[in-house]
DNA sequence: AGCACGCCGACT
DNA sequence: GTCGGCGTGCTC
């Protein structure tokens, strides 16, 4: 008797698991590993969706097996790959296999969307006859005479088109179709495509050195051979790695493989993203999230059917279900973006490394400013380093000059731009050459506080304060958009005084209005977003010059290409830095290498100018030098000493519920399982090594719900044990530790510590 | 998630 | 007596 193994679409972790099914010997040849079928499940025997992860072959079921009702044919298959993908994404993340299953699989529109059709008008008798008709129809009927005369030489005609060319109403059509002198059939169209064809190939810009050198190694990775399959292509910003992608890309397709091309986020990397459509036209499909349904599944469609060759997408494009799989680029692989805040919790560089492997693709990883975790690899040598150190079209990297803020206040400026900067500004506009000016807080104020008591204003909801907003004189809380007042009188004291502490893009707005009067200034964080239209907006009037001076938070960090920046402003060196995340350091680095890197893309040298707090911390001073290995030699030694990645792994488990003594007796209670079955394991362990907390999370409450956090270190305990035990604490038995109201997550290798 | 089973209080 | 409240537990 053939049994198939069928997890149930239905998205809880009470049913996470797969059901034995009897599969009719009917449909047999239909029933196979990946199939999507249709199953009774539960005493109601309700019809479920259920997708086939084995087929077996047993002689005696344990129980009364139910029979599969029949295929879904409207959904493709899922591949052996695919599956196999499923089932590693469940053991290396604990997610539900409905959870992997849903990430791997075509998305959710796929089955709902009605495939695209047009109509047609067709002639129903022998064109001979249609004279004839014509005389026997009344006098009137003159729009039915025009169609008949149309299709007489035509034969048949899409509606539209006809409609278009008589001028007549569907009606008449209607009426002879009653007649049985015409048909009217729906004919099925491709989906409208997003792509034009390729331009006119435009003379390959000549490459440097650099790169061809650069492209030497990764050719030889292409080829079967004991060449390296993983590359981290190390370039400083603007040192050509589009050229580099674009030409491997291009030999993978011509060899009739296909490659995906991974970016941090689709709309931040639009010149990116013009290169490969007017190289390769539509040949590439598209993944991204503001799509429409209908677009989405058109493009999947296209990449299951062979038409697209290449996938350009954000994190979840490291899905696309391409066959012949020969390349992943990862471009700024450093990105928190890959790195998926929902379950399964994965990252798409890990993804990236395991389809590679699996389907013998190259994989090449791309920054100026690599992961921690990465160069680790690189120096360990299981990444192959290719480093890019000029820029080949420009000139050099831009003259950084730091300053200390401290020293500012001191000298009696308690402006947020420092006379340097100003002056410089002043210069730049003078020139007729732009500006950019970086500030990591959205919003006018950071908080608003009393100047006697110190009491500062704080959302109900959420364990954060409220920040102040000019725009309708109003406080929100980002985190959970509550709006409401600025407090006038304080609650604890009843004093008047309260004062707007901390700055953000809105208050450097009006700031910089005040002392440049005449500049044209752009402002683009999340607030502007709403408030004035697409960033394409923003951007394009920056493009023109119309806007001189563009204001912005960590959206403007990335990707941006203007030839006429010749001067960048970095207000807030050091704000990431006091985050409580073993990655601040990482991430400020990243940061100001990265906005440093938006100055003198032009013929212009660049310049810029870096205010802090903190001139002596190695992320500043490295950033400063723009030096990438004085960074890592530091960091790698703190993560070292401190037992951090990638030399520990981290695992986290989130608890969260509206009660928040049940949340915390839970999280404390699964500390205590997972300490005693590690000691049971090995007595020697020192377990609070291993488990650390369980605390309050750093943000203790979102959206009135309490939130603790257990986190987990594999000190003396091999990560694999460790992942085990987590495992069959908080999913095996889940029922026996955790109560039904709180909600359970769990992040291996977590980003955010908040 | 559904749905049934089951064990107590209000009702024709 | 029995109708229905939702707490508990199972779904191949």
């Amino acid at each position: 008797m053939r049994i198939a193994k069928i997890v149930i679409d239905q998205n809880t972790h009470q049913i996470d698991r797969a059901y034995d099914y009897a599969i009719p010997e009917s449909i047999e040849d239909e029933v196979m590993e990946g199939s999507v079928v249709e199953v009774p499940f539960g005493q109601g025997n309700r019809k479920h969706r259920g997708y086939v992860l084995a087929v077996t072959e047993t002689e005696k079921p344990k129980y009364r097996l139910k029979k599969i009702n029949g295929g879904v044919r409207k959904v493709p298959p899922f591949s052996k790959e695919q599956i196999r993908l499923i089932l590693w994404m469940r053991k290396e993340y604990a997610c539900r296999l409905i959870e992997a299953i849903h990430s791997v699989g075509p998305p959710k529109a796929y089955g709902k969307v009605k495939e695209p059709e047009e109509t047609w008008v067709e002639l129903r008798v022998p064109k001979a006859g249609i004279q004839g008709e014509i005389q026997l129809l009344p006098g009137q009927a003159t729009a039915q005479k025009k169609i008949l005369q149309y299709l007489e030489e035509r034969g048949k005609s899409q509606w539209k088109r006809m409609e278009k060319d008589l001028e007549v109403g569907i009606g008449s059509v209607k009426t002879l179709e009653k007649k049985g002198l015409i048909g009217v059939i729906k004919v099925s169209t491709p989906f409208p495509e997003l792509m034009s064809d390729p331009e006119e190939i435009e003379p390959q810009l000549m490459l440097s050195e650099e790169q061809q050198n650069a492209l030497v190694h990764l050719r030889k990775g292409l080829k079967e051979g004991n060449a390296p399959r993983s590359y981290l292509l190390h370039g400083i910003t603007g040192s050509g790695k589009t050229e580099i992608y674009l030409d491997l890309m291009g030999e993978v397709v011509e060899k009739g493989k296909t490659g995906i091309l991974l970016v941090p986020e689709i709309s931040l990397t639009p010149q990116m993203l013009g290169r490969f459509t007017e190289r390769f036209g539509k040949q590439v499909a598209l993944f991204h999230s503001s799509l429409s349904m209908k677009q989405r599944y058109g493009q999947w469609k296209k990449v299951e059917e062979g038409t697209a060759r290449i996938v350009i997408g954000a994190r979840s494009a490291i899905f696309a279900p391409l066959k012949n799989l020969g390349l992943i680029i990862l471009d700024e692989e450093h990105e928190t973006t890959y790195k998926s805040e929902q379950s399964p919790k994965y990252h798409a560089r890990e993804i990236a490394e395991y389809r590679s492997k699996q389907e013998g693709a190259l994989l090449l990883l791309g920054s100026a400013t690599p992961s921690m975790e990465s160069y680790y690899k690189a120096e360990k040598g299981e990444l192959f380093r290719i480093t890019l150190k000029k820029r080949p079209t420009m000139h050099q990297l831009p003259k950084v000059k730091l300053v200390d803020m401290k020293e500012e206040l001191n000298r009696g400026n308690r402006d947020m731009l420092s006379a340097v900067l100003k002056e410089k500004i002043h210069d730049r506009l003078e020139k007729n050459e732009q500006v950019i000016l970086f500030l990591n807080r959205r919003g006018y104020a950071s908080y608003i506080t009393c100047r006697k008591c110190g009491y500062v204003q704080t959302c109900g909801n959420c364990d954060v304060t409220m920040t102040y907003h000019r725009k309708n004189h109003q406080v929100m809380c980002h985190y959970c958009g509550k709006k409401s007042h600025p407090i006038e009188v304080c609650p604890e004291c009843e004093n008047e005084k309260m004062r707007k502490v901390g700055s953000g893009t809105q208050r450097l707005e009006e700031s910089i209005q005040g002392s440049f009067p005449k500049a044209k200034i752009g402002r683009l964080d999340t607030d502007a977003l709403n408030e004035q239209g697409s960033h394409e907006k923003i951007l394009e009037a920056f493009q023109s010059r119309e806007v001189e001076i563009l204001i912005g938070t960590q959206m403007i960090a990335k990707g941006l290409d203007f030839p006429n920046v010749t001067l960048v402003g970095i207000l807030s060196g050091d704000n990431s830095l006091h985050l409580p995340d073993f990655r601040a350091s990482e991430r400020t680095f990243q940061l100001l290498t990265q906005v440093s890197g938006r100055a003198g893309r032009g013929t212009e040298q660049g310049e810029v100018i870096l205010q802090t707090y903190k001139p002596d911390h190695y992320s500043i001073r490295a950033a400063l030098e723009q030096n990438y290995e004085t960074f890592y030699r530091q960091e790698i030694m703190m993560r070292e000493l401190f037992n951090y990645p990638p030399f520990k792994e981290l695992f986290m488990i989130n608890f969260m519920g509206n009660e928040e003594s049940v949340v915390a007796e839970t999280a404390n209670r699964v500390a205590e399982v997972i300490q005693y079955i590690l000691k049971s394991e090995n007595e020697k362990l020192d377990v609070d090594e291993v488990v650390l907390g369980p605390n309050p999370s750093v943000i203790s409450k979102i959206n009135r719900n309490y939130r603790y956090r257990l986190m987990l270190k594999d000190v003396g305990v091999s990560k694999s044990l460790l992942k085990k035990v987590i495992k069959y604490v908080c999913i095996n038995k889940r029922n026996k530790y955790v109560p039904q109201e709180v909600h359970l997550s769990i992040d291996f290798n977590p980003y955010h510590l908040m």
